[in-house]
DNA sequence: AGAAAATAATACCTCTGGGTGTCATTTATG
DNA sequence: CATAAATGACACCCAGAGGTATTATTTTCT
């Protein structure tokens, strides 16, 4: 039970692109895909452009396309993915949602909410696209 | 900078919260309140009210009316506040957004995603009313 | 009793995220 | 060169969050 979680379409841009990271040269159609990852194939179709458009993957066209990602997994961060994705949501709010904390003193929450906000961020960099497709873990779709 | 962030209306309901907890006995106008905490003033009223009906506060209709607290501020945690706020988003998906998660085997970021939303969790339980308005912060509104 | 000062109720507006549907374009191949 | 198999481009829909506006209701005070 959290209340931590990111927007819908981050949490697929991570799915897409941990499957595709499962053979980083293969270009996969989007019916593979949709066979594997569990979103709605409409919006997988409208996702895949997204994702092409904001220099994720790369997009082939024509019969036997597909998508393909643009770098090597492991230079892929889970950090880059939020960040690509969540561009107006990522908020320079404070715990209480004003967003000039910093300028006046610091309240009560401000350092134990930097905390975990700050190793969030860290675990997100830490890890990229190779690490959550090892073989010790189970595909997570 | 961070991805974390609740709801408008749970920051809301802190600094509302907040503000009441400077004097529990004292029943505030929601005039008096507005002029502290930076909310819409409308949809503070709002607010105010649902707040009411879910129980954190109670009001006294009528001329020199106004609201309480229900509780002792000691008495309620920021994890009771988001609980009641947040009723509906309180969710059990995993990182990756799926629901079923703890059925199957851990994923790759089952167990770090798992301490950083733990430690959210006992931030927020650890936390109550009477903490976040010490004297040594500054009032946060 | 009636005015004034407060909250309650209700209805509406607007924007965005998530999702759907249709048609256009690109490319491989028989 | 025509067709099939893929992606691209639009245009729309819906629900919910955040916010606004108006009209009731409750209570105090003179």
């Amino acid at each position: 039970m959290s209340f931590m979680n990111f927007n819908k379409s981050t949490e697929y841009a991570f799915r897409i692109l941990g499957f595709l990271a499962l053979d980083e040269r293969k270009i996969y159609s989007t019916d593979e895909i949709y066979n594997k990852v569990k979103i709605p194939y409409r919006y997988l179709r409208k996702q895949l452009t997204n994702l092409t458009k904001k220099g994720l993957i790369n997009s082939v066209q024509g019969k036997h396309g597909g998508y393909r990602l643009t770098k090597k997994k492991s230079e892929i961060s889970l950090y880059d993915i939020v960040v690509c994705m969540e561009d107006g949501v990522l908020s320079n709010e404070c715990f209480f949602g004003y967003t000039d904390c910093h300028l006046i003193e610091k309240c009560a929450m401000h350092d134990k909410w930097e905390e975990i906000s700050s190793s969030l961020n860290n675990l997100l960099k830490t890890m990229n696209l190779a690490d959550i497709t090892r073989k010790e873990y189970p595909a997570f779709f």
